[in-house]
DNA sequence: ACAACTGTGGCAAGGGGTTGTCAAAAGTTG
DNA sequence: CAACTTTTGACAACCCCTTGCCACAGTTGT
């Protein structure tokens, strides 16, 4: 079922097709009367411009993607929730693309949309450096999660995070904590890992890593057991998922939280707040996070390319303490 | 920055560009040879066919847009996930839009993403029947969580989970349940009311329902208040967001469950089997509904509107026992 | 050897808009 | 009232691709 079109409108109000998409564009080029006449005519025809046809000449498309590494994770909700209210604010669409934790599907996809998106927000990308480089000569790119010099990107502040997650630690009596990773090619487990060595050292803490994990409930107990081995006071998981699946073992093995060991978490997802016990967790507005992001690409899309150096978003995060972590024993 | 043109490749491949849609579209109408020689030409270009182009011809998108009512549910996410599968699969882009609760706004954006898109998945719409139906003959339509005669669905048999739920309360000796209603605008509660009163009347139960709220853990207060002032052991409520605020609201004013009462949901969402108690809910295969909706919606928008009577499809429910429930005291 | 096919590939129109160019209409000035 | 400036609107090309129609070359049949 097709709309009715520029020409439709024209023959109606009595006048060229150009002038009808003038009265729309470019006001000051048409006559008042004559705008007014053809709007009215348009409003009642229903007439709606086709955003192809427009495509088609400008290459704009009011559309911006997202792609998300695991759209399975729920923290990812509030980034998507956070993006789409921005991009809705501003008549822009949201497309959702799953890239399921491979970096194969997520270019295929990325490839896929290239000529019909406006830009990109990357969340957690899994593309090599080279990859990215490659993509954002092409269209406008905003990383999340994650960074490459020469792109914008849009991130929690995970090295105070962190920091603030050893102070924690340390003024609990902890004197040895344990990392358990997340996936090797995520930039953010990486990021961690270091800002959690360098956080521990400082403090003069022992700092062990274990993993990498995939981060979701089912690999917590692996995780846990390994965390064990080490014999580290505070386990701190590469994220929520990670750590339920942690707590959930350890209470299987009777291992007591946080009497025994102390957990922390990463994102403070929904039901960090409602597991037993309660989950520490590093909080942040991811919502916020994806609004931020939606709205450099945005800019970007309509200044192109050009511009002094690459936005950097950096929100806060905050330590949110629950049950899960307590004095050393 | 624009990719290469069917004319690029037709000048780079010494033939018509007629020939090289053809190629592609139609191999066919094309020699085996010509078309060997076209597409690899095409290939060391790098060419992709310019999907607006394509559209304006053809009005075949491969987008399908999904509407849900309110993109903060978490138990949306499971149906967000089971359509983006399922539209990936078929290599269809899915938008995604958050109509927040509001008709206002969900007819707005449908309106907007008419022309662009092949078909829309509506999740718990809060549109009116007539709009539906109106809509409906532009676009290929697939409700979710709703019905309306001549429209196809897909969604959960609530039906036979409220008859489950009171079979469940009545063989732990409950003879009163009060439902704790969702959004007067939502077909869902509705329903689940209409079946609860019924399977309870047929179970020689007590039914009474308060409310409506909106399901959201903040209003679980307000609802639990409410229901207990309707003396009745057991709560159902429209969702299990209400019902962990009602669990919270519970705990708050010293009321034991399920020593006093007992406590139902339903969506079983993942926080459902980590609060405390864990929550007693109706289940089901929330991704495959999102799955089987556009599944739905994309033979649809093949064939046409034609067809005999519109697909419904319905999925089973299944009750998650867990400590929220016991037997009367 | 000629007619009748069949398989290929080219031409050109069209899908819905936008926009540079230009002519006609209207308004201004002396 | 002529000469000139400013509005206003029409024409046509273009964005990229698809497709109906036609022409041509090569086959086959008689």
């Amino acid at each position: 079922m097709r709309g009715p079109t520029i020409y439709d409108v024209a023959t109606a109000a009595g006048v060229a097709t150009s002038t009808v998409s003038r009265a729309f564009s470019t006001p000051s080029r048409v006559g008042a009367a004559t705008r007014e006449h053809v709007l009215a005519v348009a409003e009642q025809l229903g007439y709606r411009p086709n955003p192809h046809a427009r495509a088609l000449l400008s290459d704009h498309h009011y559309t911006v993607a997202m792609v998300v590494s695991d759209i399975t994770n729920p923290h990812y909700f509030e980034l998507i929730r956070g993006a789409e209210m921005r991009a809705k604010a501003s008549e822009y669409t949201l497309v959702l693309v799953n890239a399921e934790e491979s970096a194969h599907i997520e270019l295929e996809q990325i490839q896929r949309l290239l000529p019909s998106v406006d830009g990109f927000v990357l969340a957690a990308s899994r593309l090599p450096d080279e990859n990215l480089a490659h993509l954002a000569e092409q269209r406008p790119v905003v990383l999340v999660s994650r960074e490459l010099p020469g792109l914008p990107c849009a991130l929690l502040d995970h090295v105070d995070g962190c920091r603030q997650i050893v102070q924690h630690l340390d003024s609990l009596g902890h004197r040895h904590l344990v990392y358990l990773a997340g996936p090797r090619s995520s930039w953010m487990a990486t990021t961690r890992w270091s800002a959690l060595r360098t956080a521990a050292e400082d403090a003069g803490m022992r700092a062990d890593r274990v993993g990498p994990f995939t981060p979701k409930v089912a690999q917590g107990g692996l995780a846990a057991d390994a965390a064990l081995g080490t014999g580290a006071t505070a386990f701190v998981a590469h994220n929520d998922l990670l750590a339920i699946g942690v707590l959930q073992r350890l209470q299987q093995r009777s291992v007591g939280v946080p009497a025994d060991v102390s957990v922390v978490g990463f994102d403070d997802i929904f039901a960090a707040d409602l597991c037993t016990p309660r989950l520490t967790t590093l909080g942040g507005a991811h919502a916020d996070v994806g609004r931020a992001a939606v709205e450099i690409l945005l800019k970007a899309a309509v200044r192109g390319t050009a511009g002094g150096p690459p936005v950097r978003v950096v929100l806060p995060t905050e330590l949110r303490l629950r049950e899960s972590t307590g004095p050393v024993r």
